[in-house]
RNA sequence: GGGCCGCUAGCUCAGCAGGUAGAGCAACGCCCUUUUAAGGCGUGGGUCGUUGGUUCGAAUCCAACGCGGCUCACCA
């Protein structure tokens, strides 16, 4: 199992002989009453002389992760959570305690008390005066100059990548503002933050294959939630007026890089308001994560400059279509939507509801244009069961998706509340299921049931927050945004 | 799932007209009490992703497989 190679087989050596001389390698705790960036901070207007005279003692306590050695004196750069402080180690101040150096290797934890000064060349360095090592490292660091570039370990150990690589530690910080300002943000609009199952008896919510599992005790498959829609539907006939959740969604699909089988979502829903509603909203949100995180409206990405000013464009879909000429005939009509799709080389199945032609089409001639936010808005009905008609054109739902960039990054509609018409719509998925179609939607009595009791008008909204968290931080992988994506397990 | 690319020391990478492996960092030993990619001298370290094939001989050529990346397909 474990990998021995020279450098761990004399690792291994250094904490065998640590043990014998009665030192534990491994100690309970320590108390360090400084971080490294807070002394930064704090005798950031301290020169060299006035640490000389005022004699600053301090703790520090952290990872190894530079060490030049003398003869009988040492400087080492200290880790901790907040940055890294550069400690001087030498036999005068330390004494015995200065042969624990030689069994010292970088990647090692240890904890130092000493006081404060400035080298030559005026860094702020910590004098030990005690060392105590808190925690024996087994395996050799990657490389201090180039780093760790290999991905597949820069994934499946994303550890070292955290201790070698501070831009993916800053990424992670950066996701944790973003999350963190969303949730002011809807505390401040009255929402209340709802946990709801992940595991559902029936999948629904979104149009996704599902992952299976079983309850033994229950004998019942469950599935792994696509989405939370039905349940917080649920909260609203309850008669919570404003919910939202933050978790994770599960679909069982291609990995790519804008896919992770499971992934964050934002959905929440709010009583009495329609979709239009829903982008003014969507809009200050954004904003007002961007201003936060970024500290601007415009965000670079890629080779653009995205811009998040409000307002962002309105596009319907059909006109969007128009536009990139596709002809009156075949928006109104199944087979000449098929036709003219496949004029295009867009492959279509014989079959296919025109919904969904419209939409194959849009995926390959609109989504990739669509780089400065936009709403693509009213949608036809077939591709989205759960939304609510328009009232001045039956074959359209109130829905929009928000692209950036070709990306999808939110999806939102005037909810259907009618029971009747919800129940019918379910009908018609699970026609499209029996006809083949495995991600077609699946009939939800319960569901349907608690509609029958009554749902307030309400407009819902789901934001992909791993895309958006791509976004503010430039990443072009979501595996750079989750911390550990989904690999295959290592032979 | 298809296509292309990658896999060599702990890490970053050379080596690929076929002649059984190299550098830097890291490690080990010695010297060195203000270095910061510290420096100097010396030493050790590899089933070259796996398995087969071609060949007198394979890290190098071929095939299959594994893992990863990009991309297309599929998919929000």
């Amino acid at each position: 199992m474990e990998e021995i190679n020279e450098q761990v087989e004399q690792r291994l050596k250094k904490l065998k002989e640590l043990k014998e001389q009665g030192i534990d390698p491994y100690q309970q705790s320590f108390n360090p009453l400084n971080r490294a960036l807070n002394l930064h901070n704090a005798y950031a207007s301290y020169d060299k002389d006035s640490l000389e005279s005022e004699l600053i003692e301090v703790s520090v306590a952290g990872r190894v992760i530079a060490l030049r050695e003398f003869g009988k004196a040492a400087f080492a750069h200290l880790q901790d959570s907040t940055g890294k402080i550069q400690i001087y180690l030498k036999k005068d101040a330390l004494g015995d305690s200065y042969s624990l150096l030689k069994k010292l290797d970088v990647g090692d934890y240890i904890g130092i008390a000493g006081r404060l000064f400035r080298t030559k060349t005026n860094e702020l360095t910590v004098e030990a005066k005690q060392l105590t090592l808190l925690t024996k490292s087994i395996h050799p660091m990657p490389e201090k100059w180039h780093g760790l570039k290999d991905v597949e370990i820069r994934y499946r150990q994303r550890y070292l990548d955290l201790i070698v690589n501070p831009e993916v530690k800053d990424i992670f910080a950066r996701r944790s503002a973003i999350i963190k300002t969303i949730r002011d943000f809807m505390e401040q609009e009255g929402f209340i933050e709802v946990e709801t199952p992940m595991m559902h008896p029936i999948p629904g919510g979104a149009a996704a294959r599902p992952f299976k599992t079983h309850h033994n005790a229950l004998d019942l498959d469950l599935y792994l939630r696509i989405a939370p829609e039905l349940y917080l539907k649920r909260l609203l006939v309850g008669g919570y007026e404003k919910v939202f959740e933050i978790n994770k969604n599960f679909r069982n699909e291609g990995i790519s890089t804008r896919h992770n089988p499971e992934f964050t979502m934002m959905e929440f829903y709010i009583a009495y308001k329609d979709y239009n509603y829903l982008m003014s909203f969507t809009e200050d949100l954004l904003s007002a994560v961007a201003m936060k995180v970024v500290g601007s409206l415009k965000v670079p990405f890629e080779e653009d400059v995205i811009d998040l000013t409000p307002p962002y464009r309105r596009l319907p879909m059909l006109q969007a279509l128009s536009e990139k000429g596709v002809p009156e005939e075949a928006i109104r009509d199944e087979q000449e939507a098929i036709r003219w799709a496949r004029s295009k080389g867009i492959e279509v199945p014989s079959n296919s509801p025109i919904g969904k032609t419209l939409d194959d089409i849009f995926k390959e001639l609109v989504e990739p244009t669509l780089i400065q936010p936009t709403f693509v808005i009213d949608h036809p009905v077939e591709l989205s069961p759960l939304a609510k008609k328009r009232s001045d054109n039956p074959k359209l739902v109130e829905r929009f998706e928000l692209f950036i960039s070709g990306r999808e990054i939110a999806n939102a509609f005037s909810e259907l509340n009618d029971p009747l018409e919800q129940r019918e719509r379910f009908q018609r998925q699970v026609e499209a299921r029996a006809k083949g179609d495995d991600e077609a939607h699946e009939m939800d009595e319960d569901f349907v049931r608690a509609l029958e009791y009554g749902m307030p008008p309400a407009a819902g909204e789901g934001i992909g927050i791993d895309r958006l968290v791509m976004l503010l931080t430039n990443s072009r992988s979501i595996r750079d945004v989750i911390l550990f994506p989904l690999l295959r397990p290592d032979k």
